[in-house]
RNA sequence: GUGGUCGUAGCUCAGUUGGUUAGAGCACCUGGUUGUGGUCCAGGAUGUCGCGGGUUCGAAUCCCGUCGAUCACCCCA
């Protein structure tokens, strides 16, 4: 027996149905309401992810599925979207503001467990181009949207990490106190110290919780635009009355970030999508100077955390002669109803059975001639307009 | 990358200290029954016991390796 890929999933039942009912939430969340969905390349140059995403970061020091093509190419299947999304907009739509919005697969090498994958969905959106607090606004408001829409719940958590400058600035403090107490670190914190600083802050260890607690505040560090972006972002949320929670804590894992980052919580702590800001990311990878706010969904994510999705009730076929169950089957197509049907002249009682595990609402019996509704357990003559009105 | 648990028919699982032809339920198929039909009855098909090696007269059962699942750490969506 051939097994299947480590980390994969095949998308099917229950979850497919779940699968397809998000991506057409996506669908009326994001591109009905402007954002243009674009499909990028499922591999791209080593190169782009490297510089967008940062060498020091785990994904790329470890993560990616890397490989050189026929040609010599050093290639990776993509880790996250926005690098390709701002790669395009470089290469069509350097001087425009725009609205883009993707949905599709990622690759990831980590070991696989609940709602982590080695391939996995991510849908997302980005505004790229000249942008304002209005921009990072609506990203957040539409994602809102989104998972409202999804029946969803959840907390929006917010915060400023500067610029990069102020960054680097407070890493550097960072670091030293860090290093002050060094003994008080856990060994995976020990591990970051040098290379990954600011992701201790995001540890879940006890053992960092007091060095943690007591570590210097970027707060402290942030220059005073970008304190004033970020007080006009909350405020703008406030009127429109979206609840937050600043979280001073909040650092992402991709180094391209500036100022805003956020994250949509639920109350288990998983986390279902996060942003932020990277004004830097077209000048880091060398395509303009164009600026960039955006989000990403786990769509896996979503599916686990979403109730059950109910499908639409359906119309099944059922009979024993050929002639007749494709008479009726053009006569339904000439009236656009759909239906289901079975997979080859089975048994009658087997095909009863089919109609019944596959939730059918109504079963026509084309060798009678009928129409038997399963919910009401009644049956009536064929009339098309039984149909019509349901 | 690290650790725990697990891997027997399409599915859920049983398989007694290693011992003869590896089982059950559900699902599936055939015939009949049922014509407020999905019920019921009888019969039937289906397994490299994840894969590879080892121990043994003999392995689904013990050992090693490997692949996969799952959960946690790490990381992140």
């Amino acid at each position: 027996m051939i097994e299947q890929v480590k980390g994969t999933q095949n998308i099917v039942d229950e979850n497919s149905t779940k699968y397809l009912y998000i991506r057409d939430q996506f669908h009326k969340s994001f591109i009905n309401y402007g954002y243009s969905y674009t499909q990028t390349p499922h591999i791209e140059y080593t190169e782009l992810f490297e510089k967008s995403i940062g060498v020091n970061s785990e994904i790329v020091s470890k993560q990616m599925y890397q490989f050189d093509d026929k040609g010599g190419r050093s290639l990776v299947l993509r880790p996250e979207g926005t690098s390709s999304i701002v790669r395009y907009h470089s290469q069509f739509n350097k001087e425009q503001t725009k609205h883009y919005a993707y949905f599709g697969q990622m690759f990831r090498y980590e070991n696989p467990q609940k709602n982590r994958y080695r391939e996995f969905t991510q849908g997302g959106i980005e505004i790229l181009g000249q942008i304002d607090e209005y921009s990072d606004f609506q990203v957040i408001s539409d994602s809102i949207r989104f998972l409202k829409n999804l029946d969803l719940e959840f907390t929006l958590e917010i915060n400023t990490i500067g610029s990069l400058e102020d960054r680097n600035a407070y890493i550097d403090n960072l670091h030293k106190y860090l290093t002050l107490n060094k003994d008080k670190l856990s060994d995976e914190s020990l591990e970051k110290l040098n290379n990954n600083t600011l992701r201790i802050l995001d540890s879940n260890n006890k053992t960092d919780f007091d060095v943690i607690r007591d570590a210097p505040e970027i707060l402290e560090y942030i220059n005073e635009d970008s304190i004033l972006k970020f007080n006009l972002l909350k405020s703008l949320l406030n009127k429109n009355k979206i609840a937050y929670r600043e979280n001073t804590k909040l650092v992402r894992g991709l180094d391209y970030y500036n100022d805003l980052t956020f994250e949509f919580i639920t109350k288990d702590g998983l986390v279902l999508g996060g942003g932020g800001r990277y004004d830097r990311l077209s000048e880091i990878l060398g395509l303009g100077t164009f600026n960039g706010v955006g989000v990403a969904f786990g769509i896996e994510r979503i599916m686990n955390t979403i109730g059950t999705v109910s499908a639409d009730p359906t119309i099944y076929l059922i009979g024993s002669n050929i002639n007749k169950i494709t008479e009726y089957a053009l006569f339904l197509d000439d009236k656009n109803i759909n239906y289901f049907k079975p997979p080859r002249i089975s048994k009658l009682n087997a095909q009863f059975k089919q109609a019944k595990n596959l939730n059918a609402r109504y079963v026509i019996n084309t060798d009678e001639d009928t129409i038997k509704d399963l919910v009401n357990n009644t049956s009536v003559d064929f009339d098309i307009e039984v149909l019509i009105e349901n």
